[in-house]
DNA sequence: CGTCCTCCTGTGGTCTAACCACACTCTAAA
DNA sequence: TTTAGAGTGTGGTTAGACCACAGGAGGACG
């Protein structure tokens, strides 16, 4: 076993333990390094492996922001590890989109009508109507947008996958509006659909939700014809 | 930005423009360091992080297996990560069962009925059958099948999640035997359960597969009774 | 007495230089 | 021809030093 896998194990045995906990410090790295009878480079590369994965963030001087400590933060964890693993070439955008259906169209039927999140979706609804709104921002908004519909469900897991494909989609919706005939009459056609998606959330109707979530993101894709690699 | 960052982006604009491709070597950390004038332990802190997302492999000595060579194992890279989260607390099992049953119940709807995969699905069911199996063997089986069912339906990205979850359904699934009444009972169950799974893919009846899917995780999850916390 | 400024301390961030274990490859001896 | 050894290049690990940063403790000054 390498020797930043032993602090690694150490640091998660102290997480099941409850000796560590969100929002908890970790001993300062050449403590830790004493404890542990390592190199301070063993364990500074664990925490690397650590902050990579969304589970501690480390921060320099002195005070409440200093240190490293206990966050949870899955997505952006698992993020960046999917858009490596497209930059591959082995995770097709296909796969992406496909699971983007599966993923949002059980969240839009699950959804309690009256979640907190759906009053962000809303706001985002709106400011995606701006006049002279520039792609990208468009864009990045939509998919805050989505991401808000599955917090809606509830389940952190799927929250959490969700957001991990946000870079993603964000990646293949810029490279795909490039095809796009006339972005205008696009995003005029996207902002009635989400519109109906949340509307029918807040009605309870979540099988239509369903529905109209799975053909609002088909419906994009393939308008914009299939990306030819990547 | 930080220096580990910087070679973290280099590598990744290298696998973008395809300089870098599965099965490539990332230069020696040494040549690496002094290509990006950056440490030797900046570039072993970059490599780190990906070794950990699954995207390279760091093998010591010479020859093919030596040296830091590009692989695409999303799995296990998500995998620890989730299982990490799951130790803070701040992914619920009852979430994970919840994407399992979400996931699993699509894949075997979607599968193709003559998948290759599926007579590895069909060996692990006959492996599960044999006697005096210690429970935690039937387990590790059982986690391998729903894998093998998850791979059917052709989806990478599903692949990988499903995969990810792997440790933690493990890991919930030995805590909840311990409840159980009769194990002997429950896994003769399981094993019709699974020939039944199997049996309605291969009869390309998704929908039917689907439904038994679902109840067979849920069937198990409820038997063994809520877990308390973790 | 209160305010401001400076120095001190402890944190992570980075770098250098050295050594080790490993696995292959080449060479020279048997 | 075979084989034992040296050589080479890889990642793995360590020690020690220096830096930038942010807060806290104390004194100097109004």
């Amino acid at each position: 076993m390498r020797t930043h896998q032993l602090v690694l194990h150490w640091i998660e045995n102290e997480l099941s333990a409850g000796r560590l906990a969100v929002g908890g410090r970790l001993p300062a790295e050449r403590s830790l390094a004493e404890q542990l009878k390592v190199s301070r480079t063993s364990v500074r590369e664990a925490i690397r492996v650590l902050e990579a994965m969304g589970v501690v963030r480390a921060g320099v001087g002195s005070g409440p922001e200093a240190g490293t400590v206990v966050i949870s933060d899955p997505a952006t964890a698992l993020g960046s590890a999917l858009r490596l693993h497209v930059a591959t070439r082995h995770l097709p955008v296909a796969d992406i989109v496909e699971t983007r259906v599966l993923l949002e169209s059980w969240a839009a039927a699950k959804a309690v009508p009256d979640a907190p999140v759906l009053d962000e979706a809303a706001a985002l609804v709106e400011a995606m109507a701006a006049e002279n709104l520039p792609v990208n921002d468009f864009l990045a908004l939509d998919v805050r947008f989505h991401l808000a519909l599955a917090d809606a469900a509830g389940n952190a897991v799927v929250s959490a996958m969700m957001g991990s494909l946000r870079e993603s989609i964000q990646g293949y919706a810029a490279d795909l509006t490039a095809n796009l005939p006339d972005w205008e009459a696009t995003s005029c056609r996207l902002r009635t659909e989400h519109r109906d998606i949340l509307a029918a959330i807040r009605a309870g109707e979540g099988g239509t939700a369903a529905r109209l979530v799975a053909s609002h993101i088909e419906g994009f894709y393939q308008e914009a014809g299939l990306a030819p690699d990547r």
